[in-house]
Parts: structure tokens; C-alpha cells; sequence
DNA sequence: TAAAAATGTAAAGAAGTATTGACATAATGT
DNA sequence: ACATTATGTCAATACTTCTTTACATTTTTA
């Protein structure tokens, strides 16, 4: 066993998502939207922002479409799927 | 109010989320894809597929990813928000 | 250069998604 | 009718995403 993670000595060390998203360029496309507004706007914490932006983790499905519907784009514009990581 | 989420008496009620999809019918207009088929092409158990169809809750955004490239077409021709509710 | 605003990090716990296994019902074929 | 294949349900558990709180660092602006 053992297995699809890269586990670490201590601690469980994340997986990064093989989902990678635009959110940072599209906030500063969109008059310099901060994490915080982002936030508000989609209805998360500024955390969960960072962890996108950061991707340590791809968001919901859900999460996902409205992000995409607050930058007025197709969901496939903010993320997209590399699988194998390149 | 009330309330997204039609919680009952005991225990935890699921909320149904508002991503929906045509899996279903992408299953059937590829060859009659089974569930089981399909599951084992996307890498997950039949028990998702089904949760999936029967809309109890939305898939990760890298596994909805998986399911329309199997099914070679755009996200979006597979998943739809329905905010509100329609 | 000091205050304020924006971004980053960490960790515990809640909520949502996926797996496993066991069994029930429906549909298809022989 | 019987066997087989496909679909559905339930429940426990594991894993992933998201929230909350609190504090550290960087960037911007006065």
C-alpha cells in the first residue's frame, strides 16, 4: 500500500490538485479585486480563497460555478484539468 | 424562511445541491454506458455514480472533470448550476 | 517610516464528498 | 420460471473541502 499521496514524516501533507485555476489573474482583470471582496462576493472565507489561489485544493463544483458567474466567464476559463500534472 | 436544506427530525438530512447533470443521458447516448462502466472509466465506485445521478450531492470539480472528458464533452455540457432553485 | 490594507500560514473542527460492503428491487435474456 | 445484469438503498467510515480564529509578513499609502 501507500498510495496517491505524497505523505511527509509527520503530519499529513497535502495533495495539490491536478485542477489549476486563473483566479489571481482574473481578480487583478477585474479592477484589483481583493481575496476579501472575492470572498464576499461568492460567499466563502478569505481562506478558502487563498487555498484556491494557492491551490492546495481545487474547490466544489458548486464553489466553482459561482466563482466563475462573479467573473462573468465559463467555468472552464478560471479552471482547468491537468490531469497527469505537466 | 427555510431554508436550502429540508432537514427532518433525526438525524442529518442531505441537501440536494444545485449543480445538476445529464449523466444519465450521456450514459445512455454512449453506447448505454453502465453505471458500473462508467465508474470504472472515472475511477470511483458505482455508489458515487448513483449519488451523483440521483443529484444527493455534486462530484469534486476534478472528478466532473474526469466525467465529461470521458464522455468528450465541454464541463459545462454535463453540469449546470441552477442557483435559487428553478 | 509608521499605519493600514492585503496577503500568507497554521491548526482544529464542521460540512460535504467518496468508499466499502451488504442486501433489495427491477429489467433482460434463456 | 430462473439466472443474470443493472440499478437502488442503507449505513459506517475515510477523505477532502471549507470555516473559524489568531497571528505573521508583505505591500501600499499617508
Amino acid at each position: 500500500m501507500f498510495q496517491r499521496y505524497t505523505c511527509i514524516e509527520e503530519g499529513v501533507e497535502m495533495g495539490k490538485s491536478q485542477v489549476k485555476n486563473n483566479i489571481r489573474k482574473l481578480r487583478f482583470n477585474h479592477d484589483e479585486m481583493t481575496q476579501e471582496q472575492l470572498a464576499k462576493k461568492v460567499g466563502v472565507t478569505r481562506q478558502t480563497i487563498i487555498a484556491m489561489e494557492s491551490e492546495k485544493y481545487a474547490p466544489s463544483l458548486e464553489l466553482a460555478f459561482r466563482i466563475a458567474r462573479i467573473f462573468g466567464v465559463p467555468l472552464e476559463e478560471v479552471f482547468y484539468y491537468t490531469p497527469e500534472d505537466e
